[in-house]
RNA sequence: GUCCCGUUCGUCUAGCCUGGUCCAGGACACAGGAUUUUCAUUCCUGCAACAUGGGUUCGAAUCCCAUACGGGACGCCA
């Protein structure tokens, strides 16, 4: 019997971190043993726009790179594969628990009848756990519709699911299962109950009102699906060498569910943003250009231009989503100046170094880098000053800031004209504050 | 309250199974510093942890027990 695992989301309209980690484990150990990754949607009791809420999960699993072998819009030998399309399997397995006698009837529900024994949840990340179910339970509301403890274990049974990872809050559950298993006459599954993911602050595990808890907030953010699949990885897994940033097909070789911690692991935006930023900076520039293209402020000022603003901003840029801030005064005449870094050049002179740089761009010949970084040098000389001097204040005069990429790539990707007259331009503006 | 799971730097973790090489390693964050090209980049340095108490042992982060703390489950939610 090969491996075959499944992720089992409710379509709740939001596709949540932690279950995209679990989504994760399912897919890695997979993909690691050569099984098969089912994609099951638990809809049940669910009327309202469950199509849009699957989407949600469908896009969000594409957009991290976790394509399925058997469920939604690819189908499979086990479907259908939401289970409000199952009731005939569900009654079919109630048929069995009815001639086992495991059911009774009260105030129209359907309850379970439990052994009173405890049960063995033969857990691969905690060894063995043991735990007795002391109350029957209901398996069919009384409106007709099955519960999530029976159409769980029934799709799970039907579809051959060999280990269930899933998060550890299912674990006091498994009991329920187990039993449920047995009734049926099907062989229990291995289980791997993986660690929550808690809130960044506060206590608790993370909620989907959390900030941060959603996958598609990351998407709108422009994180890359590596970054944040990579970053996911690593919470609560680890390749026990100290590496981190690493390619998915190694994670693939090395993940095991025995490898996977027991405790519990805080979100970390920060560590995340670090991720995303080393990302970003080892992009291939072709891909980095084209990802690029579709963030600059306008559209149509893409071409040989904003591929270079781009092609000098990669080294600097830590995430896709300030892209637009970053280099916005490459596209526009009347950027404005920050006043307040403006207080803080002021004690080197800006002034003065700008009307000298602008001097000597005015008469110089050629406009290179080397020739561009030769003028700064020699005027620091002259006039005794760093050459940072020079750089914070014709930077500002420039772009209105102090940060951005490499100064004399800057320049040089600006042209003289636009040099000369923001230059001219920044010396006027910046009388008019005194 | 009952039951289940867990507990190494602020955070993510390595080491624990197979006790000595660990006065505990890496990363993020933070703090300093460097690159005579600024910086939100890169590099270097520093800070910082075996929850507590017992036991076993020549020796315990590593094995056992208890306590404390954290998390989860106890729904006609999933």
């Amino acid at each position: 019997m090969g491996v075959r695992v499944r992720f089992a989301p409710s379509p709740t309209g939001f596709f949540h971190i932690g279950g995209a980690r679990t989504a994760l484990f399912n897919w890695l150990y997979a993909r690691h043993v050569g099984g098969k990754f089912i994609l099951r949607i638990e809809d049940t009791d669910r009327e309202r726009h469950v199509e849009e809420a699957t989407d949600v999960i469908l896009s969000g699993m594409r957009w991290l790179g976790m394509e399925w072998d058997e469920g939604p819009e690819v189908g499979g030998n086990y479907g259908p594969y939401f289970q409000s399309q199952r009731n005939k399997i569900y009654e079919e397995y109630l048929e069995i628990l009815r001639k086992g006698d495991k059911i009774y009837e009260r105030d129209g529900a359907i309850y379970f009848r439990v052994s009173g024994e405890p049960q063995l949840i033969d857990d691969l990340i905690r060894g063995p756990v043991h735990r007795m179910e002391e109350k029957d339970f209901v398996i069919f509301r009384s409106n007709g519709t099955p519960v999530f403890h029976f159409v769980n274990v029934v799709d799970d049974a039907a579809m051959e699911i060999s280990h269930v990872i899933r998060g550890e809050d299912h674990l006091s559950n498994s009991s329920k299962h187990v039993e449920l298993f047995k009734a049926f006459g099907m062989p229990v599954p291995k289980f791997a109950h993986i660690p929550l993911i808690l809130k960044t602050n506060g206590s608790g595990k993370m909620s989907k009102r959390d900030i941060g808890a959603l996958v598609e907030d990351y998407r709108g953010k422009q994180f890359l699906p590596e970054a944040l699949r990579n970053y996911l990885c690593l919470l609560g897994w680890s390749p026990k060498d100290d590496r981190e940033i690493m390619p998915i097909e190694e994670v693939i070789r090395l993940f095991d569910l025995r490898d996977i911690n027991k405790n519990n692991a805080r979100f970390d935006d920060k560590k995340l943003a670090h991720m995303n930023a080393a990302y970003v900076k080892s992009m291939p520039l072709e891909q980095f250009l084209e990802r690029g293209r579709n963030l600059l402020p306008d559209s149509k000022l893409a071409g040989e231009y904003g591929d270079q603003v781009l092609a000098i901003c990669q080294e600097k840029l830590r995430s896709f989503e300030e892209l637009n801030h970053f280099v916005s005064y490459f596209f526009n005449e009347d950027f404005e100046y920050d006043r307040e870094v403006w207080s803080d050049l002021r004690k080197r002179d800006p002034v003065l170094r700008i009307g000298e740089f602008l001097a000597k761009i005015e008469n110089m010949e050629g406009f290179s880098e080397e020739k561009l970084e030769e003028i700064v040098v020699k005027l620091a000389e002259t006039y005794g000053v760093k050459t940072g001097d020079y750089i914070h204040g014709v930077r500002f005069a420039l772009s209105g800031r102090t940060v951005g990429p490499s100064f004399y790539r800057m320049m040089l990707v600006m042209g003289r004209e636009r040099v000369l007259k923001r230059l001219k331009r920044a010396l006027v503006e910046i009388e008019k504050w005194k």
